[in-house]
This record gives structure tokens, C-alpha cells and sequence, in this order.
DNA sequence: AACTTGACGAGGG
DNA sequence: CCCCTCGCCAAGT
């Protein structure tokens, strides 16, 4: 059995990621933390790796703010594009600032108050 | 069954 | 920052 064409494993995965506004992103470990049990960065990347579905992909990346579709299934001169048109800024080395990007679904908030960043 | 490869991540130099 | 090492775990050879 392969858990890329498994959609019990999947779907949860997918569900999630729907959930990202655009302008937003999250991470693979993140969303690994999230579902548990037998989820892990690794196997969130494998499943990503072929999705479809109307998934908004574009919207999952690493947890160093960098895209790590390069030269696979989508360049990522692609992701990064898409992400800049709905707002996020890169940085010359191609990172995007996680604290004022990343997506945390309801009930997964950090636990503190407002960050600096965001306060303006 | 052994070994290599990743849309990964944390830690150290 | 960049680079390397490990831990991780499913897949492909």
C-alpha cells in the first residue's frame, strides 16, 4: 500500500490545506504536528507531492520559509510567484518571514498574544 | 532484505 | 547565512 494513493491518510492532509487563506502559509511539519499520529514532515511532503484536487499546494512550505519544489513537480520560481501575487514578500535569498505569513488553524494558535509584527 | 532518495526539520559549526 | 549530520519514514531499485 501506498500512502500517495491511500485517501484515508490523504484527505486530512488536503483538508487542511484548503484551509490556508491565500496570503498565508504553513509548514509541512506543522501540519504533520497537527494530524499526529502517523503523519510526519516527511510523509506531509510525500502526499503533497501528489496532490491535485484543486489543493492550493502553493500555499505549504518548509520550515525555514523557503519553497522546496525545485526542479520536481512544480519550479519553484512557480510557487513563489503565486505566493508573491496574493502578497507575500520574499527575500533576496528567497525566504518569506514565517511570523507574519504562517497560517495556524482554528484551535492550533500559538499560545501568546500578539506578535510585534503584527501589532501594526 | 539492503541501500538510496526525497515538496522535511532541528541543531551545530 | 550556508553546509553538514542525524533522525525520520515511505518508496523505488
Amino acid at each position: 500500500m501506498n500512502i500517495v494513493n491511500d485517501k484515508t491518510y490523504r484527505e486530512p492532509v488536503f483538508e487542511i490545506v484548503r484551509g490556508i487563506p491565500a496570503g498565508k502559509v504553513m509548514t509541512y511539519g506543522q501540519i504533520a504536528i497537527i494530524l499526529g499520529e502517523g503523519y510526519t514532515a516527511r510523509t506531509v511532503g510525500y502526499v503533497m507531492h501528489g496532490s491535485d484536487e484543486g489543493v492550493p499546494w502553493q500555499r505549504v512550505i518548509n520550515s525555514q520559509g523557503k519553497c522546496s519544489t525545485d526542479k520536481l513537480t512544480m519550479p519553484v520560481s512557480l510557487q513563489r510567484s503565486m505566493l508573491e501575487s496574493a502578497g507575500v514578500i520574499f527575500s533576496k535569498k528567497g525566504k518569506c518571514d514565517l511570523g507574519v505569513y504562517q497560517w495556524f488553524p482554528e484551535g492550533f494558535e500559538p499560545d501568546e498574544g500578539p506578535q510585534p509584527s503584527l501589532l501594526f
